[in-house]
DNA sequence: CTTCGTCTGTGATGCTAATCACCGGAGGTA
DNA sequence: TACCTCCGGTGATTAGCATCACAGACGAAG
C-alpha cells in the first residue's frame, strides 16, 4: 500500500467516522485525489463543469450563488472539514454546468472522489449512501436558512448571522477583509455595510479596523 | 394479486416511468398507501413529523416556508404529478419536524411511502437511487431559483414567475385565488400585489376579476 | 516624506415596498 | 331591501437600502 494511501485512510479516520466500512475506506484510498487549494483560490466558477465530488480535509470553503444578468452575488453557505458539496453530485451526475461558485477562504485540502464512484458507493456501501443523503439534506436546510435571512430579516440581523457564521467556520474571531466583499457576500451596497458596521461598534459587538474586523459575540 | 396493488402499477407505469425494476413496482403496489386530498386541504402542516415519503400521482401541491417569529410565509415551489418531496425524506430519516409546510391547491392524490423503504430501497434499486436523486437535486435547483428571485429581482419579475409557475403547475390560466393569498405567497403586502396587478392589466399581461385573475401570458 | 491607490465615512437624493388610513363595490344574508 | 363582511383601490407617509458624490485616512511604494 502507497504512502499516499496511508495518508488518506488517516485523514478518513480523523474527519470522516461515519464512512465506515474498511473496503469503502481502501477504495477511497486509492482513487481519491488529494488536491490543495490556498487562501483566496478560486476552486469551481459558476458555469464550469465539474468532475469530482470533493471531500473537505482541511479548511473552509465560500459557495456562493451568481446572478446571471447583473453579475451580483450571494453567499449561500460555508463547508468546513468533514463536510462534502452536494451541489456537486448532481452537477456531475447530469453532466451540469455548475449553478455556484466555491472558493478557498483559507488554505484548503480536498479529497476529489470521480463522479462515478460517487454513483456507484450509493448502492455498495450503507454508510457512503447515508453520507451523501446527509450532505444533501444539510444543504437544503441551509438553503432554507438562506432564504429565511433574505426573505424574513432585515440586514441587521444577516450581518450578525454572517460575521458569526465566518467567524465559527474559520475559527477565527478576526476576519481580514474590506467591507465591500462583505458587502458583496451580502449582496447589498458597500455604503450599507460601513454604516451598520459602525453602529455594531457602537453597542460593542464588533471591533473595526481597515481591512479587518473582529466579532465580539 | 390485490384491485389496489393492481391501480398502483397501472399509476407508476403513467406517471413515473422511471421507476423501472419490475420487482420495485411490486413492491410500492404491496407497500404504498394512495391518500387523497381535497383543494385546499392542508397535508402537512410546518413543525410536525412526517412518517411517509410522497409519489404525487395527481393535482398539484404548494410547499412553503414559514416565518418562525412573525408568521410571515414564503412560496418555495409547487410539486406536481410524477414528482416527490425531498424534503420529506430527511425530515422523515432524521425524524425532525417539517421545516415546510405542504398543501394541496387541486385534488391531489399521492401514493405515501413508509420511510424505512424509502431508505432500504436505495441501495436494493438502481432506479430508485437515481429517482430519489434527481428529486434531490431538483429541489435543490429550484430553491436556488428561489434565492436568486428575491435576492436578485424585484417583486414585478417575481409576480410574473409566480403566475407563470401556477398557471402551467394547475393547467388553468385563471386562478381563483385573492390579491391577499398572493402576497402571502410572496411575502409582500397586500397593497403592493394590488397595485403592481393593475399595472400588469393595463399592459395586457393579466385579467382582473373579482377572487380572480387570468394570466395571457 | 511624499505620492498614490485603496478603503472607509458621510451627506444628499431616489426608489421600492411597507404601513396606515379610508373608501367603495360585490355579493351573501336576514 | 337593508345590512354586513370581505375584497380591492388609492392616497399619504415612512422605512430600508441603493445610488451618487466626495472627502479624509491609511498604508505601500518610491
Amino acid at each position: 500500500m502507497s504512502l499516499h494511501s496511508l495518508k488518506i485512510q488517516k485523514i478518513l479516520h480523523q474527519n470522516f467516522p461515519q464512512i465506515a466500512e474498511k473496503s469503502l475506506q481502501e477504495e477511497i484510498a486509492t482513487i481519491g485525489q488529494l488536491m490543495d487549494f490556498e487562501a483566496g483560490e478560486l476552486i469551481m466558477d459558476y458555469g464550469s463543469y465539474v468532475r469530482m465530488v470533493p471531500l473537505i480535509v482541511k479548511g473552509c470553503i465560500k459557495v456562493s450563488r451568481e446572478d446571471d444578468e447583473e453579475g451580483k452575488e450571494l453567499l449561500l453557505y460555508l463547508l468546513n472539514a468533514g463536510d462534502t458539496c452536494s451541489m456537486s453530485f448532481t452537477c456531475c451526475m447530469m453532466d451540469k454546468k455548475s449553478a455556484i461558485r466555491t472558493e478557498a477562504l483559507e488554505a484548503t485540502t480536498i479529497i476529489g472522489i470521480p463522479i462515478k464512484y460517487v454513483d456507484r458507493w450509493m448502492t455498495q456501501y450503507q454508510s457512503w449512501k447515508n453520507f451523501v443523503m446527509m450532505s444533501y439534506d444539510n444543504r437544503l436546510l441551509e438553503m432554507v436558512k438562506v432564504i429565511d435571512s433574505i426573505a424574513f430579516r432585515g440586514l441587521d440581523k444577516r450581518m450578525e448571522q454572517y460575521l458569526k457564521a465566518l467567524t465559527e467556520s474559520t475559527g477565527n474571531k478576526t476576519l481580514f477583509m474590506t467591507h465591500q466583499k462583505m458587502a458583496d457576500d451580502l449582496n447589498v451596497s458597500r455604503e450599507a455595510v460601513s454604516r451598520l458596521l459602525k453602529k455594531l461598534a457602537q453597542i460593542g459587538l464588533v471591533k473595526l479596523g481597515r481591512n479587518q474586523l473582529t466579532f465580539l459575540g
